[in-house]
DNA sequence: GGCGGCGATACTTTGCGTGTATGGACGGCG
DNA sequence: CGCCGTCCATACACGCAAAGTATCGCCGCC
């Protein structure tokens, strides 16, 4: 059975009548006939009362005809959702990102565009950046914002492009001795107890961490581990020791805790975010469309690295 | 775009691979190229990835897939439906009947009926002879149990047979004087306040009053008309007067109440079961081989006025 | 009884889906 | 590094089935 029979069943019951429907239907008459016929033999019923006062549908033909209609419907959305789908206007997106991200770049590039694309659906995940690397390869997320592009096995085929940077910060509890300086050195960092985010799953924080410090591993060997930047604020005004983090944590002031800077100034890992080169979903294009106007100095890195878009 | 199209994309999706999939269609490779770039043409959206790990579903193609396997499902279920409707296993039957059929031959055959063919949706409408009959020409019900077969326009293209006949029994109230008789003569009626069910919604047990009663119209006309025979023990019960119904009555005995029988017995038409001869559908076929089985005297009726079944 | 409308049937035509053969791109392997 | 194998796309010829044309049979109607 073809879905032009379904068609041709839906023309006659609507208009009762052989000829007026094959005209409706652009063919002639006795295909029609034949069609219907057709269409008979294989569901084995009956499914048109031929009449003198016109063609009707019989029990059968009623059943047929109501699935018949849904059936082309379904057709029909077929295409228009695939179109959506096709131009970004529906689908999935899985954003995975670091906590710190929500600090900055992500409220106004996911603000808008959910507003812009309120068909497509935001998946979020926060999550270390190694995890998130991880997550992109294997095929879990379609996009990730990380601090350093993501590394090692399965990485050569992503495209990253960084869309933020920002330095090392020092966060202390007020009581803290140093909650009064505006700035503290390397040497003071030493001799202190460290809260940092940059255990294994944040591999480029833990190196940019390792070159400041030096050879001396003693004072990152015993900092404590937090997940993400709310967890290192958290830690510090509890007294708990001198936080290390990005200055974005300065977006999200609470109460109990002092600001440092740190001497010298030190450079973190760029925020970056990335993407599968390959099987780029219309979501996605759509997701990087809208960072791309959003964060403009992003848009040329972004044509520079995945060729056009 | 061609149910073929559908067919082929899922069967693409489940392989993976063209060449595979075409096998499991029976059909050659290239053609299957072919028909799902027709289909992506069509849609405008690539529906598949090819890659070298293999041919998979792009965001688009998920989305058409979706309800292209809907679309399927929908065609082969109309198949079935028809088919299910064809043997009379599903559908509607309207079934339009007196207040006293219900007392006899319908308890059996509907219950029957019920388990035979659960997927029938079965309407039951209570209703006088006349309206029945007219209901039945219009079209407004499939099948019709009266109280004599329907007359009048239309009429010519019902099909009847008898499924119960009965006599008039008289009822009255436990302290009406004809109360302790075991029957009352036709004298004795012409004197009391009768109850009857014979309007003109009952044309065929009025004229049969009228035969009973003779020429002199007083003691009908003056009679308290009921809608049926549950209305006419009920006003009897009150004292209000002999009422006249199908013995059948005394099927649904109730307090305060006697029954007589009328002296001479007198027939009552016949309860007849009614049908359009045209358009019979499966359900009614089915219901009509239910009433043939239950009531073996009806089959060969059925089998003479309907010619076959 | 002739006429007209309607659906079915007979036969021809045509278009499209299919098969065979082949091309082109990419990856694996010697 | 080049050969080969795999896989999908393209080219072309074939055949079937759907559409067209002509006609028949049936039934009401004037």
């Amino acid at each position: 059975m073809e879905a032009r029979h379904l068609r041709y069943a839906l023309a006659l019951a609507e208009h009762a009548h052989f000829g007026r429907a094959a005209r409706s239907l652009g063919i002639a008459q006795p295909p029609l006939s034949k069609q219907i016929a057709d269409l008979e033999r294989e569901t084995g019923a009956r499914l048109f009362d031929r009449t003198r006062q016109g063609v009707f549908p019989t029990a059968a033909g009623e059943a047929f005809l109501v699935r018949a209609r849904r059936a082309l419907e379904e057709m029909a959305g077929a295409t228009a959702d695939a179109g959506r789908a096709a131009r970004g206007e529906t689908g999935r997106l899985r954003l995975g990102f670091v906590a710190s991200a929500l600090l900055d770049p992500l409220p106004d590039v996911l603000g808008r565009f959910g507003r812009e694309r309120p068909g497509v659906r935001l998946e979020l995940h926060e999550m270390a950046s190694g995890r998130g690397a991880a997550a992109l390869i294997a095929g879990e997320l379609d996009v990730a914002v990380t601090l350093g592009a993501p590394r090692g096995a399965g990485a050569e085929h992503l495209v990253s492009v960084p869309v933020g940077r920002d330095h090392l910060t020092a966060v202390v509890g007020s009581a803290h001795p140093y909650a009064g300086q505006a700035s503290v050195s390397v040497d003071q960092l030493r001799r202190q107890p460290l809260i940092v985010a940059a255990g294994e799953d944040e591999p480029a924080v833990a190196a940019c961490l390792r070159v400041l410090l030096g050879e001396d591993t003693a004072a990152l060997d015993g900092a404590t581990m937090a997940r993400d930047v709310h967890t290192i604020m958290g830690l510090a005004a509890c007294g708990a020791g001198v936080g290390l983090g990005p200055s974005r944590m300065r977006e999200a002031p609470r109460a109990g805790i002092r600001f440092c800077e740190v001497t010298p100034r030190t450079a973190l890992p760029d925020l970056v975010l990335s993407f599968a080169g390959r099987d780029r979903s219309p979501a996605l294009g759509a997701f990087l469309d809208t960072v791309r106007r959003t964060c403009p100095h992003v848009g040329a890195a972004l044509d520079a690295r995945s060729g056009r878009a």
